[in-house]
DNA sequence: CAGAACATGTAAACGGTTACATGATTCC
DNA sequence: GGAATCATGTAACCGTTTACATGTTCTG
């Protein structure tokens, strides 16, 4: 049900194809927040143009479709946003679930997969970054993204900090000895 | 397939029942890694049981099985979290996704549901705080819980002040004005 | 003209949710 | 004895993924 609210969402920021929607669900949106491939795509964008919430805006060279979103599609999707939120339905996160079950690894294990995690997510936090300040350079609409960078910036370097600190308690846990 | 080694690990910790892994799901692995409902758990459980990897370790009253997991099943635990992770497959957070999609909405609006999202951070975060406090004043085994009531602390804390500074950016923007 | 990227679609299989269904034990 | 909680299970439906399938346009 999300997904429909996922691509008003991106098609309420600018008119779209179901390509272009595929690309950036597989960029940004997909990393942290939601999820889809164009076989799901393109069916659902079939039935919000049924529904009405959605209309080809413009047919283009190699079959390509722009949609753009309709009055009654931006209605949709603010009803949405403003009814109280369905509390936490559903998460689902492989990358974290790992981080859960540590404990089912011996100290050096854990810590390396640690290590390899502050490493990603550096990385990753690098890549947003750069993104983001392109986001500041173009002025105007493009301040949309900005909100999501920042939001995405700020959970890599929490996740940073934390393996950080994960390390230190396994190493003194170690350290500690048997004293429990 | 997640869901194989979400179950293995959370047996891993210690033997349970369907019924307690349910509301493990529940309660915090499932806010932010892992959910699951009672009728995925059972038949997973019993295809488990058939591959070997976990084993009733004992029946109780009302048909109650403790599962347990298996040497066999905590090699496919271990085999499975020292694997290179497959990177941020399929991302799914309905949370998250309405806050990415805030510019669909007018700045009083945004400002609304970004303190309405202060709010319900802070309780969460307040709430594993409390679950962190009891980890650390019991002992040994209880030591695991703790490295994800930390992450989650972590995460809400990062939300928080993503928000503050969400709500300070859009309403610098409307003050700045038609300055574009 | 070949290969990469653009562009859209469908079908089968799988994973997950909702609803249905049942019974035992405990607590008041 | 009735209500709440414990405890397990199944079936239909829906959402998602993987694989199949096809054709176009651009680039070198």
């Amino acid at each position: 049900m999300s997904l429909r609210f996922a691509l008003l969402g991106l098609l309420n920021e600018h008119p779209s194809s179901g390509y272009d929607l595929t690309r950036r669900f597989s960029e940004g949106i997909g990393a942290y927040a939601w999820d889809a491939k164009h076989s799901q795509i393109y069916p659902e964008l079939r039935k919000l143009t049924e529904d009405g919430l959605i209309e080809i805006a413009e047919e283009g060279a190699r079959g390509r479709k722009t949609y753009a979103i309709t009055g009654q599609g931006q209605e949709e999707l603010r009803g949405w946003l403003l009814r109280p939120p369905t509390v936490a339905g559903g998460v689902r996160n492989e990358y974290v679930l790992r981080l859960f079950l540590l404990s089912a690894l011996d100290q050096d294990e854990a810590r390396q997969i640690l290590t390899r995690t502050i490493e990603y997510s550096t990385r990753q936090r690098e890549a947003i970054d750069a993104e983001y300040q392109e986001h500041l350079a173009g002025g105007g609409a493009a301040r949309q993204g900005a909100l999501a960078a920042q939001y995405g910036i700020r959970m890599y370097q929490a996740t940073i900090e934390w393996a950080q600190w994960a390390i230190e308690q396994i190493t003194a846990e170690s350290s500690a000895g048997s004293g429990s």
